[in-house]
Order: C-alpha cells, then sequence, then structure tokens
DNA sequence: CCGAGGCGTGTTATCGCTAACATGATCGGT
DNA sequence: ACCGATCATGTTAGCGATAACACGCCTCGG
C-alpha cells in the first residue's frame, strides 16, 4: 500500500510528466488551435500513461456549464414513454451528454416543479420534460425561462419548443383505412382525455370520419389500460352496427380483441379493429394486429437537437417538430361482413 | 437589464445578506450542530430571501465525492429491465441521488466498458449495471474494483455484489401449480440461454420436475419476444401429448397462446400455459395468463442500499439479496381435459 | 533592418465550496 | 475568581479546472 487513496491524476501532473504547464495540458484537452504538434503529442501521451481524466466538477465550476441533460418523466413503463426515454438516452450519450432521469410519480404541477428544481440545482444544461397530459404542460408555466426547455407530447397549443409525434396524422390514417375497407363508420376508444396523444388522435379519427361524411359515433373514453379497453369492447360487443374500432394505443386494442373474442365476435371477420405505438407484441395479437407506428428514435433526435440550439444560442427557439407515424397493416381489419 | 448575466448567488452573497461569514453558512447547509438557533434561522431566511442553491460542482471538487449513480442498461423496452430501471431511479430521486442512465445498443464488453468510463468520467458515487446476461457480466471484470459496483440481474456465480428477483422460486413455482392441477408434465418455453433470468427459470422447472419425478420434456429454445413464443407455439401445438407448458416470459406466453388459438387447442382446455413477469396487460390475453409477478420496486430498494452501503463503508460488501416472485393466477391453467 | 503581429507557452486569478485551524466568549468546577 | 473545555464563529488554504493576460520568439512587410 502507498497512500491512503492515491489522489487521481490531475492536470498539473499531466503537466509535469510532459514537461509543460498545465495551461497547455488544458489547451490540448480543448483543441485549441495555438499548440505545438509535437507538445500535443507529448501531453497526450503523458494523459494516457497516468490514465488521467478531467475533472468535470472543476470544470463546471469556472466555466459554469455542465454537459448533462435533465429529463423529467412519469414513473410509468407505458410503452410510448418508455421508448421515447430509451431514445433519448441513447441520442444524448451519442452527443456526449449524460441524462439525468427525474421520476415521478404523477404528473402534477408539484411534484414536476420538484423535479425540475433538483435538475437545476444540478446545474443541468437543458431539460427535457416528457409532459404528455394538461396537468404536466400546466407545470411547465413555473419553469423559469433562463433553462432551456424542451417538451416532448407535450401541448399544441403552447409556445414552449415541442417535439411530438403527429398524432392526428396517425388516428387519420388509421381511420381512413378502416373507411376504405369499406366499413361506415369507425369507432373509436379513447385514452384519457387530457392527454395530449388521446386528443389529438381523436381530432384525426373526427376528421377522417368527417371528410367522408361518415356518421361521428360518441368517442368511447378510457384510460390507456388492457382493462379500460377490456370494459370499452365489451360494451360495443353488444352493438351489433358496432364493425370497425380504432383504439388509441395497442394495449386498449388488446383488450377490445378480448372482450370481443369472448362475445363471439370475430376479428376481422365480425369486427376490424386498430391500435396505436406497435407494441413489439402486437404482431402477435389474435389476430395480429393492424397499427399505427411513431418513430421514437426521430423524435429523441428531434428534441436533443431542439434543445442543443437552445442550449448553444441562448435563446428559446420557440419552434416545433413534428415526427410522422407510419401504419403497419396487419390481419385484424377486413371488410364489413 | 441590469448586467448582462446575473450571477447566481453563491455563499458569500448569502453570509453577506445574514451578516456572517460564508462558512457559517456552509455549516447551516450541512447541519453542523455548533451554530446557534437564531444564526441558523438568520442564514436560512437570507437563503430563502436570494433563492440560493448550493453549487453542486463547488461542492463536487472539494469533496471529491458527487451525489449522482451511474446504471449502466441495454436499450431495449423489454418489460423487465425497463420496470426496474424506472423503479431504480424512483428510489434514488428519493433518496437525494441523480441517477445517470448510459444506454449501450449491445451487452457486450466493449459497449458496457465505454459506458462505465463515461460514469467514471462524471465522477459518479458508484454504479448499477444490468447485465441479464454472461456478455454482460463478462464485461464487469473490466470494471475497476475502486469504485462502487452493484449488478442486477447479473451472474449469480460471480462474486459482485448483485441483487436479482429468484428466478428459480418463480419458476418452480409456476411448474408446481402446473402439476398440481394434474398435468403428467410441463412443456417450457426458454428466453434466450444466455441469459441468466432464462437459465434460473430453467433450473427451477427442471426441479420442480425432478422432485414429483415428471419426465423433463427438451426445453424449446426461443428469445424473449412474442414471434419466437408463436414459433415455439407451433410446434407444441401440433403435439398432442403437449398439455402445459411455462413460458419463460409473457410475451412468449403470448405468442404460445396465439399458436394454440390458430391450431383449434383452446387454453386452458386443451392446454394450460403459465408466463412470467405479470406484465400490465397480461390480464387481458386470451384467455388471462396465470404468471409469476417479480417485485421490482423491491429490488430497486436493495440495489440501492446494497450501493449506498458500499459507499459509505467504502468497500466492496461482497453480498448479494434476491427478491422472491409471487404466482398470480389467472385463467390459463386448468387440469388436463 | 525594424516594428507589428501572430504563435506557442507560462503565470496568475478565479469559480464556490469545505476542511482545518484560529479566536474570542461562555461556562462549570474547585 | 481562575483555568481549561466547549461553543459559536471567523480566517485561510486549497480542490482542479479555464480565462485573461504576459512574454519571448519568429515572420513578414515596408
Amino acid at each position: 500500500m502507498d497512500q491512503k487513496t492515491v489522489r487521481d491524476p490531475a492536470m498539473t501532473d499531466v503537466a509535469r510528466l510532459a514537461g509543460v504547464s498545465h495551461q497547455t495540458v488544458s489547451r490540448v484537452l480543448n483543441d485549441h488551435p495555438n499548440v505545438r504538434e509535437q507538445t500535443r503529442l507529448r501531453v497526450r501521451a503523458a494523459i494516457k500513461e497516468l490514465g488521467y481524466r478531467p475533472n468535470r466538477a472543476a470544470r463546471a465550476l469556472v466555466t459554469g456549464k455542465t454537459q448533462l441533460i435533465g429529463v423529467v418523466a412519469q414513473n410509468s413503463t407505458l410503452y410510448g414513454p418508455a421508448s421515447l426515454l430509451s431514445a433519448f438516452e441513447e441520442a444524448a450519450g451519442e452527443a456526449g451528454f449524460a441524462v439525468s432521469v427525474g421520476r415521478v410519480k404523477v404528473l402534477d404541477r408539484e411534484s414536476i416543479a420538484a423535479a425540475v428544481e433538483r435538475h437545476r440545482d444540478q446545474r443541468v444544461a437543458g431539460i427535457v420534460v416528457i409532459a404528455p397530459n394538461s396537468s404536466a404542460a400546466d407545470a411547465l408555466a413555473d419553469v423559469p425561462a433562463d433553462l432551456p426547455l424542451v417538451t416532448v407530447d407535450g401541448d399544441p397549443e403552447r409556445p414552449t419548443p415541442l417535439v411530438t409525434v403527429d398524432q392526428a396524422a396517425g388516428a387519420y390514417a388509421a381511420t381512413e383505412h378502416l373507411l376504405e375497407a369499406g366499413h361506415p363508420t369507425v369507432w373509436h376508444v379513447s385514452g384519457p382525455t387530457d392527454w395530449f396523444d388521446a386528443a389529438g388522435r381523436v381530432d384525426g379519427w373526427r376528421r377522417a370520419l368527417e371528410r367522408r361524411h361518415a356518421e361521428v359515433p360518441p368517442v368511447v373514453a378510457a384510460d390507456w389500460s388492457a382493462a379500460a379497453g377490456y370494459k370499452a369492447g365489451q360494451m360495443l360487443a353488444r352493438m351489433p352496427e358496432v364493425t370497425a374500432v380504432f383504439a388509441s394505443n395497442d394495449h386498449l386494442a388488446l383488450g377490445v380483441l378480448r372482450a370481443m373474442h369472448e362475445r363471439g365476435r370475430r376479428v376481422p371477420h365480425d369486427v376490424s379493429v386498430v391500435g396505436f405505438d406497435d407494441v413489439p407484441e402486437a404482431a402477435y395479437f389474435i389476430p395480429p394486429l393492424t397499427t399505427v407506428r411513431p418513430d421514437f428514435a426521430a423524435v429523441a433526435r428531434e428534441t436533443l437537437s431542439l434543445l442543443l440550439e437552445q442550449v448553444s444560442e441562448g435563446e428559446s427557439a420557440r419552434s416545433r417538430r413534428t415526427i410522422a407515424p407510419v401504419l403497419v397493416q396487419r390481419e385484424s381489419v377486413a371488410p364489413p361482413a
């Protein structure tokens, strides 16, 4: 044993070994132009030899900036948000940023504000809030304007920079697909109506019906769970005029599928069903589910780029980006019997 | 407008306002005992008035410690890992730690080493690696011993501190449940065999059969996807002697369910099926799936406590904790026809 | 051939905090 | 009433980096 704890090598140690000043080491590290090639190599060698790694805390202290991005997300395992988060973490990692995730049990004003505060404490460079419902969006009013912020899946009406999947376009495509199969109209099992995703899907569904002058049946409101889809499905299964259902996500669709099955209404022979999300197992539902697939990786990329723009340009870009989803056709849609 | 950028208030600003030295402010912040109550209040008031927040970078610089925990996880949306991660983030957040997630595309040695390095760069207090397969576990050999490390779902054979769900116990319970229903034996559709989770479940399944002197059929190897379950199910459905199937996770079970359905083999009347994970939608499969539910929140809590022990005690606890899962009975199991 | 200016490098100050030591006031025991 | 211990607080010295400026040396235009 030598010292009690052998101190990590610091810049001065590298400098001493390379026979230069610590400032020169700093210049090499930050790719400053005015360093002789030979010196640069010498310093690099010393860095390697000592296994030196820069102390981010010291750098953050003097520059006032970190390479950390804070994300606020709900503590749920819903497929959409989870995919988004995962994709974002990967994208940020590739860009050299660390991602600190602050989970929140409920998306209310207070919890979100607290999570944002914790991130500010960490002096994050910017914050991403996955704010898919109105209470979350409301909470953003509390976020000070001096912090770069991007909202994902947030309120399209609000002026914050926003990246979102084009819910309405996806729903429109799904509904149109059912109408084109020959169904006189399409029923809709909606996610919770305070979620923008759900609201956007209702919009797209309604627009598609209106465009074709199809009757617009009442929205069947649910939450995102298979349980709620099952309940909605039990009701719809009893109504013989229901031949086509667009569910606001795949798990709702799964519940509908099961309810139809129990009532002896065959899918797609008697009733056609379309979902949204394209969860990995959707292709193995009974029957394989036609659904709408959002591109979460694209959302993540756009979110990161929007955030980094704000970080570097120092001003709120106030822009928004929309990612178009795509219809995936499988076997849960057929012409009406 | 005042200054170009108004500097965040620092400790000295608080000190000036409260009429004390910055050290006293530091003492108040760190709950040192030797501060007069009156002074403490005065300082607290000043902190509030200025909206002061301590600069973590400065603190980290002088103490050499951060309040950051690094997590290395695969970039997947598999239910188990995603739930675990989410639960861990919440638990850590409640304990006042920030969690930095490093996602990795594949769990190979190189990627994991790189992710660990990135975390060391950040001077994290400790690292959690979700290392559910052998390549991931191999990579841990590269992790320097001076960094607190806990493995989740990792290799039970390795000496690293480890928290894991008791896969074998869960599988044992599932298999026994099927045998008790009267099935002569139970077939097993396994997850990828280089995953410890899958291996543990195979073990538990085999032990339950052997214990009852039931014939041990060959393992049907698959990955974690519904697609693979479907394929395995197609094969099993053709074999009339198959009356009970234990699938290594719920999505595999879903695929099996679909294959059985297509072949006209009714579940549970002709074939009983049990899964593992209890994904939220499992109760809405056709039929509702009997499955094994791991307690991810408990795993997260234990992981955090094990890690913090190492952080504070400075030594590798070399201990391991196992969380027992629970069998959830629904409608996919019945006595053989 | 000289001064301006760029290049390569070093020196010093500073970021905001905690640790360690210093200091004066208070207090209890004899 | 004196002395050492304890308390409450202040002072000073870094932690490890970057920024700003200083300083030789070389190049080049007039």
